[in-house]
DNA sequence: CGCGCTTTTGACGTGGGTCAATCAAAGTGG
DNA sequence: CCACTTTGATTGACCCACGTCAAAAGCGCG
């Protein structure tokens, strides 16, 4: 699906990983945001008029859709299920915010260690990690879109990564030796991510 | 305000300038949002447990606050206010993601000249742009920490914009000469600043 | 078994960073 | 009215993290 287009309808994603990227007149692209199962691709068509990315695949995946129409009428009918739309357009913000910053101010092998701490935080939370690994089917050409750095420069940060010993990354499938360690290299602090207290109540129980 | 802290409340610009910023340990600073007047600056309190990031002022400003009970009374009693509240969060999403971008993918020239037509644009829509000219009160410090560049950088890119006539910025004064050029040198595309049709009522007329 | 795609490696180039002065404007206090 | 300080803008010299270009390897897969 490309940026500009109107959709009908919310996608979500229950199997595989999708994002979302926009491409620049030359041919670069940028990927600014993943979708782990569990999570919507493209909330913001919900209330706006287009798309201000494109979204694809990055693996088989198996996606539901929920039509604008519906989408309307639930959170007109429901207030909690609207806030808990909305919730969730928040954390989206939170994490397009520290995606901005580990592109704007950190090392490459900061920004590398820091886009594998949030991943596995992220599949951890749906249940997507058995011991300490997980699926991991990203190309080096894709995560050198989503860090912005050359494919190149990808491999030399990633062999550096595997060097050190915090990570093993073959066939698709990452490991994460040590979590506290890598999350030190990466400046990592899970907080953004509110895994933690994301409920809708939680924060109406607290207000 | 600070990251982490838990405030009570919304603020709304209603004079001047504030951002939302984050700190890293080693000192630097990624801004990563502007509120200009009649944006809030912390939407992201009314359903999140902590602040995300840090707020501050960019120049003297005027600010009313919403208190959080008010927020959640006002969003359950009006799914429309509750909506529109939303498509806040979505518009400004669309602008992190434009940011991010830019940080990743353009070089300093295009990048600071992007930025000034997104300010240009967002002031001229609320009225503060008179001829061809707006405030522009942030320091080379400030625009250095948005655009992920040093100050001594974006001196000299600064430079640069001014020698090939594309603007003028003096005395916290900013002028552009030529909307279209500055526009092309930052392969800049106004689309997804919803500037033209984000208003809640146009979007369930199209649906 | 040969054609794509991805990963890996080497050699070399460069945009932007760092360090360090200098300069200008604006306070500030005596 | 003037030394003194502070903050921001500007400039120069030098450096390096990362990009580019190019060439191998690997590795499915028809």
């Amino acid at each position: 699906m490309q940026e500009g287009e109107i959709p009908d309808g919310v996608h979500v994603v229950l199997e595989g990983f999708a994002c979302g990227y926009k491409l620049l007149p030359d041919g670069r692209r940028q990927i600014i945001s993943y979708s782990v199962p569990g999570d919507p691709c493209d909330l913001s068509i919900a209330l706006l008029p287009r798309m201000d990315c494109s979204i694809g695949t990055l693996s088989p995946a198996l996606v539901v859709r929920l039509s604008r129409e519906r989408l309307q009428e639930i959170t007109l009918e429901s207030p909690r299920v609207a806030r808990a739309f909305w919730q969730t357009t928040l954390v989206e913000q939170a994490i397009a915010r520290e995606w901005l910053i580990n592109v704007g101010q950190r090392t490459a092998f900061s920004r590398a260690a820091h886009l594998l701490c949030a991943m596995f935080l992220r599949l951890r939370a749906v249940g997507l990690v058995q011991e300490n690994m997980c699926e991991f089917p990203l190309t080096q050409t894709e995560i050198a879109d989503t860090l912005a750095l050359s494919t190149v420069h990808v491999n030399r940060t990633l062999m550096e990564l595997r060097r050190s010993g915090l990570i093993t990354l073959r066939d698709k499938q990452l490991t994460i030796h040590h979590l506290p360690a890598l999350e030190a290299a990466a400046g990592f602090n899970p907080a953004y991510l509110y895994l933690d207290a994301t409920l809708d109540d939680d924060v109406t129980s607290t207000a």
